[in-house]
DNA sequence: CCTCCAGTTGGACGAACGTCCAAGTGAGGA
DNA sequence: TCCTCACTTGGACGTTCGTCCAACTGGAGG
């Protein structure tokens, strides 16, 4: 690793422990295995970062700016109503969830490590702030696409769909149900379809 | 700790880790930490279990034993609608989960430690299955309360209602937001009532 | 009262941990 | 070409880890 800029180190760095934590959890990521990951010499964590605290840190933060809802806009143009294009949309990320289950437990454990970092916190604008952004905006997307609006303000809705996705991932973590999964993700898109007006009472 | 049934001491042992767990994290649940918590010599911990990692996986089933969904019936007999009494037992959680955030970040540390273990295992009956039960049962009692009924079986829709209570703790554990979690509970509470056949449409 | 042994204990052991620092290294200026 | 020094490295240090086992203990049976 002969003379490589500081921040590309950390970045590297990041992505080691990630890939770490997905495959031994928070507890196999020790300082050798991350160095060991990213094809380092052990001194090179303290050298570009002050702990492995503050690496761990950085890889959380690196998770939650990371666009968690896989949310490519539907290959087949015309969907149909807005709970179809909702419904897709979530199934989308229970599939994704089903595949690599391994990843949604790094980022959850992560997060955790976070959490109880934050416990004695007074509130804190939250480390969720990007999903929650990131869902509103496919929210609107899929009402637009639709030719709906939503009843009720999408931030407020984006944080129910980011918590109850949250929810369906702990869940199938616990009982490897994939339809039961898919069935969550369904009433979660029905719910959420109760909050939109629909085409038929629009233009008011 | 002269003198005392296995079982006894196993119990302790557990109830030692779930405080610790919850004081320090699942990362400061070493022997000697657990050991000292319940006031006993290192070695009853490989007396009364094959190892540490025995020991905390009987804590992560003492959990999920246990029954999490704080439901007691409300104190005030005639409540209202469905829809209202949902809302108040799902308010209930929230206020418990905003009172002792530490006990449910502990329950989900435990909680993925587990479902990292069972990561490669095919599907499993699932760990959950006794907090789907105890929700299916609230969920009866609470149309039968209302003289209501479900319009949709009642263990999906306890899975849907343990998965989503699931997302608002680590959402809450994230953003710390409380009054943002009620209305979540709100949200779920409005869409399980939808489920539900309204009272006029009865005696079919 | 003594013996005995199932039950209990605390120290020992090797491994792995995070952190630090003195030695090594190689590109750029003289 | 050689010197220099900022950057990089890997080994050393002290701590803590999980596990094991030889020594100890105290109530029951003779």
């Amino acid at each position: 690793m002969s003379r490589m800029p500081v921040d590309e180190r950390r970045a590297a760095l990041v992505a080691a422990t990630l890939a770490v934590v997905e495959r031994d959890g928070i507890a196999g990521a020790s300082a050798r295995a991350i160095v060991n990951e990213a094809g380092m010499p052990l001194g090179a964590l303290h050298y570009a970062f002050t702990s492995l605290d503050a690496l761990m840190d950085a890889a959380a933060d690196a998770v939650t700016d990371q666009e968690r809802i896989a949310a490519e806009p539907p290959p087949g143009a015309a969907a149909g109503s807005l709970a179809d294009v909702l419904r897709e949309g979530l199934a989308a990320y229970v599939d994704l969830l089903a595949a690599h289950p391994a990843r949604e437990l790094a980022f959850l454990e992560l997060m955790l490590r976070a959490a109880r970092a934050r416990l004695d916190l007074p509130a804190g604008p939250g480390r969720h702030a990007r999903s929650y952004a990131v869902m509103a905006e496919l929210l609107e997307a899929a009402a637009a696409a639709t030719g709906t609006r939503w009843a009720s303000p999408t931030d407020a809705l984006a944080r129910h769909a980011v918590a109850t996705l949250d929810g369906i991932t702990t869940t199938w973590l616990a009982d490897h149900d994939t339809p039961a999964a898919h069935a969550t993700s369904r009433f979660l898109a029905a719910a959420l379809a109760h909050h939109a007006v629909p085409p038929a009472d629009q233009e008011a």
